[in-house]
This record gives C-alpha cells, structure tokens and sequence, in this order.
DNA sequence: GCCGTTTTCGGCCCGACTGTTTTCAGTCG
C-alpha cells in the first residue's frame, strides 16, 4: 500500500533520528529530515528516478540520491545499515515519550544499557537512574507519566473533536477582561485531518487573568506548564492544549507563528534571513538596527516578505512559497462557494431524519441546489425496493423548490439520486433503465475491501466507465485510526475519472476525509473533478461541509475543481456523462 | 548533508519552559 516515496522518505526519518540520538551532527540531521519530508511529498515515485532526476527534489543532494539508488537496487542503504547496528531501534523507541529525546535516550542506553520502553519502566523502579546525571526525580516521574500517555494512546483526535474544543476555549477566554483577540491557531487552522494538540492565541497587555481563566477551564485536568507566555494543559480527555498570550501589537506575527506548520515557518523564516531580517512570534525585525517592521498582521508580515497572505490550509511547505513568490497561489475553494451538497441520506435508509427534515435543513443552509442519495438495494441492510425508490421521487419532485432560506425567494432545487454499491466486479444495484431515472448516482465500495490490488482497481474502473455513475464516494473507503484505504492502483482510478467524467468524492465525515489532501494533490494532475460531499445521515452532519472544504482546500482546489460550487445548469451538463440522449 | 543575488565555504529558525544546575542543557513546537 506504502508508496515507494514514503518508503524512502520513512527511512530517511529514521535515519535523521538515529544521528540525532548518537549525537552526530545536528545539521546533517536535519537535511535528512527535510530531505525525507520532501520525497515524502514528491508527485513523481522516486523508484522510477536516476541520480539526476533526484536531485531535481529540493533537499536532496548527490548524497542522499545516491542512498536512493542504492535502497531500489539492493533493497538496503548501507550508511543506515550501519546507524542501526549501533542503535537498537527501541532506543529510537524511546523519543517517542514526551520530555524524554535523543539526548537522555543515548545516555540511557550507553550508561544503563536500556533500549525499550518496558527496560526503562523498570530501570526507574530500580532506582537505577538516580545516579545518572542531568536526571533527577522530576525528570523520572515525567518519564513515567510520558509512558502512561503514550500507553493510553491519547495521542490525537478527528478534526472535529478538536475543532469544538477549540471553539469552546476560544469562546471562554474572548469573555475574560483585557483579552483583546482571541482564535486557535496550529494544525487545527491549517485543518489537519487529525490533531495532536491545540493551540490557542490571545492577545492581551496583561497575560495573568487570561492565563488564570485557561488553567480554570472545568475540563483541565493538568496544568503541565505554566508561565507568563505560554500555559500548557491537559483535558480530562487527555488532550493537550497550550496557550500562548502575546502584546495586541505582536498579534500577526504570532498567529503567522503558531499556525505554523513547522515547515512552512522555516521557509518563511529563511527568507527574512535572506533579506536581513529576523522572523519571530513577536514581529518582523531589522538585524541590523533590531527596529520591529511589521507586526500587527498576517498580511503585512507576508507582504514585508514578498509574499502574499498565503491560506493557513497551504501552510505545509508543499510549494505554497514558490507560489507566492510568483504570483501563483490557486484561489481556494471556501465553504461559500458551496451550492449545494451531493450526497446525502434520508430515514428510507440509514439515514436519521425524513426527507422533509433533511431538505429545510439544506435550505436553511443557502444551498441552491441539494441531491438526495439514498443506498440502493444491494446493501442489504437497507431493505430498498424499486417502489419505494421510485415513491421517494415522486416526493421529491413534489418538493423541489418549494424550499427555501428564511427570507429569499428563489426555492431549494432538488435533485433525485443513489448512492451505489459497488459489487466485487465492478456492477452496481440496478440496470441501467432504472438507473436513467435518476439526475445523478454516487458509487461506493461498501464491501470486499481485500479483493487484491488488481481486482479492486479494475472494480473501481469498471464503475466510473458506467454512464450513470458521476461521482465515486468515499474512494478509499478509509476510517481514520480505524481502516487503512484500499489497496487500489489509484493513479489508475484518477485517470479513469479524468476520462469519463466521474467526480472524485471529498467525503467531509471528520473520520473519514476521502479523498484525503494527499489524494486530492495526485488526483488534481489527472485533470479530474471533484465533489465535497456531507454524506449527511442527518441534519447536523451537513455543517460537516467544512472539514471536506478544509481539505479540499489542502489539495488546492479552487471552483473550478469542485462540481458542486458550479451554477446548476453547468452542474446538470456534468452529470449528463456519457448517457444516451435523452 | 545541502545550498548559493555574500556560490565551492560557512552557514543552517527562534524562543519558552523545565529541571538540574548555580549558568545551562534538553525538549518541544
């Protein structure tokens, strides 16, 4: 399933760590991580690359592209070889526990031998670290504590766990006396699709009462830090949270900081260097002179740069820089340009409220336009008939337009779909004078998820070259921490939907985001087109729009991507596909 | 080990907090 570029760029990690822990140098580390993030994000597969088309991939030297050549001819690279056989790969392990580094880690191993984390619970019950130096009893209960947290597994959430936390906080500490902003920032804004901790940003002259109010919030359950510019806590939930409080003035510089991602920080730092300056949470700053430039906003701390104010969505160093710098940053698709959603449940299925419910809701929304996609008959739990298909349209004709947002005239236009099973040869529910009916079907792979590489491919294949399947749901079928994706050839399936005219669904279910923001990206080249979708079950689950926009957004599409932020009468041209005239 | 409008050497992002020290190393983001 690995692709060949996360392969590599995994080794490359490793190896990064592994010099880091034998203390090697701490800038040859860090180009190995540069170097395994960028191959890591590389659109072409690095098996297929000589030496010099390597190179081409920024961070990677002669050095590092020939350790790639040698790793898909020998299967091995012999410079990482010889970094492991010096360290056993539990003491690599061990960084993984929070407060515990390469540092401490080495010095484990060399003076007490240990080289697992077990090892090290019981080295610290033995009392053996006490005469380590640098590690005093603090130092053992942390260790001890990082071990529970990292056993307990608490180490991230679905997006949108996180998202109404933050809102939460935020709403909390906006209330507090003498906060002048406040908003979460960190891979939360970027809209990652999981989240290892939060971090929220105030703005205030006066750190103590905002600080104060955070570490009362009645979720915390652990102070972990605290400090007149940065607090770190821990929920009941066992999420982290920091917060950081900083002077009203300094407040785009910091937002632009704490968004990060770390990445993108450093490209953006590098190009202060370059002109002189000096980027920190605190402003923009002359070295010279050490005079601040600029400091209130986002937009001005990227302007002093060159830049334009780049979306926190592109902020991953994925070339949202050199698209800067040129002018050439996509115009993101945004939640508002959204008209209507494609796929969506009802009660006739395993949906949770009626039609009627699901269609105000929708309108409520300011959708113009909304599909109703309920499963078809071969998922079996369903109990779909024909009958109550063709009974359900009715309705729906009966509706369409009769809807509408409180205070506008024009009416919620409706549009009558399915949402398909794709069987294991690639078939779907109805044959296709039934399936003429429809203005539009989704297709999905519900089952025999491990038919083979091949098997799968060609199933998924077989479904877009079907003329009334317009948009493939939920292609990977993946449930995040749950269900890795299919093992499909999916270079393969992009193209097919390039040449049928099939959408790509973007699947906005936080546990889901299919396609993921990677996909989207390999996807994007093939020239295919998308459709942010809900799959609503029910009225709330349409507001999760905005995890799919999210990472729509992550793959860089714009509206021209997206089916459904198009006018109705080019959205209805799309779903037409390849039928026979009507 | 990579990189270059200071290009084949000499840099490489910057700051906060903790714990163990008594001026600073380690970790984190």
């Amino acid at each position: 399933m690995a692709r060949s570029n996360d392969e590599v760029a995994a080794l490359f990690q490793e190896y990064a760590d592994l010099i880091a822990i034998t203390g090697g140098d701490a800038f040859k580390a860090r180009v190995y991580e540069k170097a395994a993030r960028a191959i890591g994000g590389h659109h072409t597969d690095v098996s297929t690359l000589d030496a010099k088309g390597l190179q081409e991939i920024p961070n990677v030297g002669k050095s590092i592209a020939e350790k790639v050549v040698e790793y898909f001819r020998s299967g091995h690279v012999s410079a990482i070889e010889e970094a492991r056989s010096k360290i056993p790969a539990g003491v690599r392990r061990l960084t993984a526990i929070p407060t515990l580094g390469p540092k401490k880690a080495l010095t484990l191993y060399e003076e007490l031998s240990v080289s697992s984390i077990d090892e090290l619970v019981d080295a610290i019950h033995a009392e053996r670290l006490r005469d380590l130096k640098g590690f005093g009893p603090k130092t053992e209960e942390n260790i001890l504590h990082g071990v529970e947290l990292l056993q307990s597994s608490g180490e991230w959430v679905l997006l949108d766990v996180a998202m109404d936390l933050a809102d939460d906080i935020v709403a909390e500490l906006s209330r507090v006396t003498g906060c002048r902003r406040c908003t979460y920032a960190g891979s939360l804004r970027r809209f990652r699709e999981t989240i290892g901790d939060i971090d929220v940003l105030a703005a205030a002259g006066r750190s103590a009462p905002v600080m104060r109010a955070f570490t009362e919030l009645p979720y915390v359950s652990e102070v972990i830090a605290h400090g007149e510019k940065k607090t770190s806590v821990r929920t009941t939930k066992g999420l982290s949270v920091d917060l950081r409080v900083v002077p009203p003035d300094s407040w785009g510089a910091a937002l632009q900081y704490f968004t990060g991602s770390k990445a993108h920080n450093i490209r953006t730092r590098e190009l202060a260097v370059h002109q002189g300056l000096k980027l920190s949470e605190y402003g923009l700053f002359d070295v010279e002179s050490g005079k601040k430039i600029v400091s209130e906003t986002e937009e001005d701390v990227y302007a002093r740069l060159g830049l334009p104010w780049i979306p926190p969505t592109l902020r991953e160093d994925r070339g949202e820089i050199e698209a800067g710098l040129h002018d050439e940053l996509p115009d993101l698709v945004r939640e508002k340009d959204i008209r209507g959603d494609l796929h969506t449940h009802t009660d006739l299925t395993d949906g949770l409220a009626p039609l009627e419910e699901m269609v105000a809701a929708a309108a409520e929304r300011g959708y113009a336009y909304y599909a109703i996609t309920d499963h078809g008959p071969n998922l079996y739990m369903q109990r779909m008939t024909d009958e109550r298909m063709l009974s359900q349209r009715e309705r729906v004709r009966e509706l369409d337009g009769t809807y509408s947002k409180h205070g506008r005239r024009r009416g919620l236009r409706l549009l009558h779909g399915a949402e398909l099973n794709i069987d294991p040869d690639g078939g779907v529910d109805w044959p296709e004078e039934f399936l003429a009916g429809f203005d539009l079907c989704v297709a999905s792979v519900h089952s025999h998820f491990n038919q083979g590489r091949k098997a799968l491919t060609r199933r998924i294949v077989r479904a877009c070259e079907n003329p009334y399947v317009n948009i493939i749901g939920h292609p990977t079928t993946r449930i995040i921490g749950k269900r890795p994706g299919l093992d499909a050839d999916l270079d393969e399936i992009f193209a097919a939907c390039a040449r049928t005219g099939t959408a790509l669904e973007i699947n906005a279910h936080p546990d889901r985001l299919d396609l993921s923001d990677e996909h989207i990206l390999r996807a994007r080249r093939h020239g295919v087109k998308f459709a942010v979708d809900s799959d609503a079950h029910s009225t709330v689950h349409l507001a999760n729009m905005r995890y799919g926009v999210g990472t729509a957004q992550r793959g860089w599409l714009t509206i021209d991507d997206v089916i459904n932020t198009w006018p109705q009468a080019r959205l209805r041209r799309f779903l037409r596909k390849g039928r026979p005239a009507a």
